[in-house]
Order: structure tokens, then sequence, then C-alpha cells
DNA sequence: TCAATATATGAATAACTGTTCATATATTAC
DNA sequence: GTAATATATGAACAGTTATTCATATATTGA
């Protein structure tokens, strides 16, 4: 802990241990980029930028099996990713609201590329 | 497939396909959100906001061993959240870009929560 | 009611990931 | 050079997670 900076680093650390978020409030946060941090979940994700679709559709846009999507799906809504509503047989999927297009676009423009 | 909305879920779904970004790209953006999606690394970047840090000032705000954080940095520095310079006996740690501290913002916003 | 279709779910397995422990490297002071 | 300090690293273990397979539920049309 001798390090030449000692003054503002232990600044810094005070400043950021008394304004560290509570643990579940970390917890949530983490959630949530957790839930897009799988290229299977991200592609969907990707997917329904350019509109709602029944799973079928998304099925067709991702690729891989049926079963394995609709298990991304559930988890996606459970954290408030994506919203669903049922349309006779089908089940329709659309991003739950704009800051997730927000997020997504922010996460490109840090990469330096365009989608 | 025999959805009611079948014409616009079908052009949605050539639209996805078409403009899905290529597997790597895909693979790199899903590297970010993974990074941040552990609640140990989120600490360490909100830890971060508060200014730089060396190593032992991190392992104080955050809490946790110090091969645990050291390990964690290691993984941030990767996918280019974080960058760092030796000084002396220390190595300082800072976000890496403004990016960074945007994505972190936005995530909040999603959830209606002030950090 | 029955068949067909769309979607969801539970269990099992395989792959991945975070942490810990012990140790290694690098820098400074003596 | 040696000791002390700061940080990094490798291996091993434990916990987590994505996928697959088989099956269940729900809706539609006959």
């Amino acid at each position: 802990m001798e390090c030449s900076h000692k003054a503002e680093h232990e600044q810094a650390a005070k400043r950021a241990l008394e304004n560290m978020p509570p643990e579940e409030e970390v917890g949530r946060v983490a959630a949530i980029f957790k839930a897009i941090s799988e290229p299977s979940r991200l592609k969907i994700l990707f997917a329904l930028r350019h509109g709602e679709m029944c799973v079928f559709h998304i099925v067709e846009a991702v690729g891989g099996a049926q079963s394995a999507v609709s298990h991304q799906l559930r988890l996606l809504k459970a954290c408030g990713m994506v919203k669903s509503r049922r349309d006779g047989q089908n089940i329709v999927y659309s991003l739950s609201d704009e800051h997730v297009v927000a997020v997504l676009e922010l996460a490109c423009a840090h990469l330096h590329c365009k989608l």
C-alpha cells in the first residue's frame, strides 16, 4: 500500500467504497449483462431489432434447436430484456424497451464496429 | 410456421438473417458483456469510475482476495475495458474509455435505478 | 374428440468460469 | 546481492450454465 499515488488512490478507493451500490443492486445489473453475454442470446436480441417475431422465425434467424432458443427466450424474458404475447398458436417476442437497443448499440460503439 | 403474422415475421426474419453480424463479431460483443456480467468484475468497474487506482486500493474498494482481483483485472484488460500502466512497484488501472462508463450508466437507466 | 402444430419444460450431461492456494515475477530499499 | 512489497500466474476444485433429448402444454381445425 506504499504506492507513490497513495493520497489520490486512497481518496478514490474511499469514494469508491462509499459509493459502491449494495450487493443486491450490483447483482441485478450483472444479471442484465449476463443475459446478453452469450452469443446465442445476443443473436436473438440482434434479430429482434428488426421487428417482433414468433419463435419459429427467431429460430430461422439465429439458428440452433427450437428447444435451445426457447430456453434462452425464457431467460431473456425473466430479466426483462424481451416481452412476449400470445397470438393464436404463436408466441410473439419483441425487445422490451429502447434501453435494450441502446445498450447493444453502445457496446458496438465501444468496439468501433458497425452492425 | 403458419402464424397469422407470417408476412411481417418472415420479412423481419429475413432482414435479421441478412444483417446478423458474423459469428466472430457477435463473439466479441458478447465478450464485452460477459466481462461485466460478474458482480466481482462489475464492482471493479464501479470502483474505477472514481479514478485510477493501483491493485492494492482496488482490493480495498471491492473486497475479496488479491489473487482473485488480479485474475479479474486481467480479464477486464483482455477485452479492453480497463487499461493499466506501471508506476514503480504498483500497477495503476483505469477505465479504458468513456464508452465503458456509458454502458454502465445505460444499464442503470434500464433498471430505473440510480447509482 | 382427435390430429396437427407451436412453444415450453424437466432432467441429464458437458463445457465453462470464478475462486483459492501456492508460487512466480518485478520493483524498490538496504 | 538480499529482503520486502506489489502484482501476476498456474493448477485444481466447485459452482454455474448451455445444450440436447424427450415430453408436456396449448391452440387450431376437422
